[in-house]
DNA sequence: CTTTGACACTTAACATGTTAAACAATAATC
DNA sequence: GATTATTGTTTAACATGTTAAGTGTCAAAG
């Protein structure tokens, strides 16, 4: 275990997983922030309406794990998204339960040209960190993410 | 440049920096938020404890780039610490435009015992993943923080 | 058919993220 | 030394994170 300086315990706080990955993620953000300002959309906006575009007529619960996003804020995040026109909201017929979201047409036009600017941007990374370099960070972080989540042994939780 | 399907430019959201980081986050933390709980401290307020144990007499600027929270944040966290007697704060009398940080005795014990569970939950996480394995992550994600951070010819931002 | 439980959100309350603006103290300039 | 610019911090306003509690819908018992 790596250890700081005299008898603590723990590692230098820049020497940890969840600010290495905090600090990792706002320098990428930092790239995409402008171009998210300029169409007025915040980071967690940006995913869900990604999230949909991927997957039209997802339902919210689905849509809440795939954006990393809670319940409560994806049920603001719909309703200030559905006010302005760039997603629909509707009842699973079949489960009235569900809401099911989808893109309008406006919303779909905003993805796609909003997505030209955030491809260009992710070339861009790209080309600074080399391809292959992001493709094994992905897959080291994917790994990590699984065994983590994996279900073990129930300690005792303190 | 990955593809996902059709012809829109960007890829699978599950398979970007952006979310990879944050679900990787949110995996790790997931372990840490029943002792955080159990001391009744935010993930925030943890960090900033930590920062100020690490760097004691710290000023409120270094504190919150060290911590990864942002001024207003900060001052709020601070006084909502300050107001539980965990730590202290002081004007710099070399420049009283900046706020010190310290930890009260009261603190001090607090962040000694909860260290002793959070080192025991690190060392979980190492043996789980390999201590070797999350070196090479660390490395890896401090390496891609400094390239994405440093300063390079300005373009046109749209 | 009613009741109970589980599920899918929704609301509420507080903490933080985020941006812009205000404020105080220092530094730079004249 | 007064003016101006810069720096460090705070305040304000709105969006989201987070937890707990509430509401409507479905499903399994009775």
């Amino acid at each position: 275990m790596p250890r700081s300086r005299d008898d603590f315990p723990l590692s230098a706080t820049q020497r940890t997983l969840p600010i290495a990955l905090l600090r990792a993620r706002e320098a990428v953000m930092d790239r995409f922030r402008p171009m998210l300002r300029n169409i007025d959309v915040t980071e967690q906006q940006w995913r869900v309406l990604r999230v949909v575009q991927e997957t039209e007529g997802i339902d919210a619960t689905q849509l809440a794990r795939a954006a990393c996003v809670l319940a409560p804020s994806l049920t603001r995040i719909l309703k200030s998204l559905e006010s302005r026109g760039l997603i629909a909201q509707g009842r699973d017929e079949n489960d009235r339960r569900r809401t099911l979201v989808r893109l309008t047409e406006e919303g779909n036009a905003l993805l796609h040209e909003a997505g030209l600017v955030s491809a260009r941007i992710y070339a861009e990374i790209e080309t600074k960190l080399g391809a292959e370099r992001i493709a094994d960070l992905l897959d080291a972080l994917e790994r990590m993410t699984d065994d983590l989540t994996t279900q073990e042994d129930p300690r005792n939780d303190d």
